[in-house]
DNA sequence: TGCCAGGCCCTCTTTAGGGCCTT
C-alpha cells in the first residue's frame, strides 16, 4: 500500500481565537511517509504575554516555561521551513488552520499546503466511535499512548497514527492499494451518508476519476 | 482580570438551531 506523505501537526494555544489575541505556545508534528513517522518537530514558544491558569492547568505548560522559550516568530519561521509544501492534517483542522495562518501572516508568509481533518474523516471511516474526540478515537482503535494528553507532540503522534489507521481502513475495507491525500479530502468533502457507497464504487472501478466535490470551504 | 470563536454535522432542516471539536 502507498499513500501520500504528510505532516500531522497540533497546536497548544492561549486560548481559541487569534482574531482576540490568543498565539500558540507550544506545535508538535510529525511527518509521515509510507504509513510511518519518519521525523518530528517540537517547540515551545513565548507568546509575549502571560497564559491563563486554565491554559497552564490544561497542559502543564507554564508562564516560567514559555517565558524561557524562543518566540513564536522564530519557532514559526523554523517550522514553515520544516513542512514546506507538505500536506497537512490535525484534529480539528480548522482550529489549528486558523493559528498556523495568523502566525505565518506575522512572519510575512502563506500558506499553500492543503489541509485534511481527522475528525471529519473519523466521523466518515469511524461512524460507530462514542464520539470524536482525539481521547475517544485513540481508546476506540487502540493506539499507543502513554497517557500525555494536551501536549503538542503527543498529541500530533497519535493524530498521526489515527491517520494511519484511517489509511489502513481505506486499505483493509475497501481494497485501495494507493490511498493519495486527495481521496481523504474528496471523502471529508462528502456527506457521511454517501462515503461507504463511494468507497466500495472505487474499489470496483479503480480506474474511475475521483468525483468532483467542492473543497472551497474546507481548507 | 476575565472575557472571547467558528466551521462542521445532524435533524424535529434548508427562511434554523443545537451540539461537537479544538485550547
Amino acid at each position: 500500500m502507498s499513500s501520500d506523505p504528510v505532516i500531522v501537526l497540533d497546536f497548544e494555544t492561549s486560548g481559541h481565537s487569534p482574531a482576540f489575541g490568543d498565539r500558540p505556545i507550544e506545535v508538535g508534528a510529525v511527518r509521515i511517509e509510507q504509513d510511518m513517522i519518519v521525523d518530528r518537530f517540537q517547540s515551545l514558544m513565548n507568546p509575549g504575554f502571560t497564559i491563563s491558569w486554565f491554559i497552564e492547568s490544561l497542559t502543564g505548560i507554564s508562564n516560567d516555561l514559555v517565558a524561557a522559550a524562543p518566540d513564536c516568530e522564530e519557532v514559526m519561521t523554523r517550522f514553515a521551513e520544516w513542512i514546506g509544501e507538505t500536506p497537512l492534517v490535525a484534529h480539528n483542522a480548522g482550529f489549528d488552520r486558523k493559528f498556523l495562518d495568523a502566525e505565518l501572516a506575522r512572519i510575512g508568509r502563506e500558506r499553500n499546503n492543503p489541509m485534511a481533518c481527522t475528525v471529519l474523516a473519523s466521523h466518515r471511516l469511524f461512524p460507530e466511535a462514542q464520539n470524536h474526540k482525539l481521547a475517544t478515537m485513540v481508546a476506540h482503535l487502540g493506539i499507543y499512548t502513554d497517557g500525555t494528553f494536551h501536549r503538542a507532540l503527543a498529541d500530533a503522534e497519535m493524530t498521526g497514527h489515527l491517520w494511519i489507521a484511517m489509511t489502513d481502513l481505506l486499505h483493509t475495507r475497501y481494497g485501495f492499494t494507493d490511498v493519495p491525500f486527495s481521496l481523504m479530502q474528496t471523502i471529508t468533502g462528502m456527506g457521511r451518508a454517501r462515503v461507504d457507497r463511494f468507497l466500495r464504487s472505487q474499489t470496483q472501478s479503480p480506474s474511475a476519476p475521483l468525483p468532483q466535490v467542492d473543497l472551497s470551504c474546507r481548507y
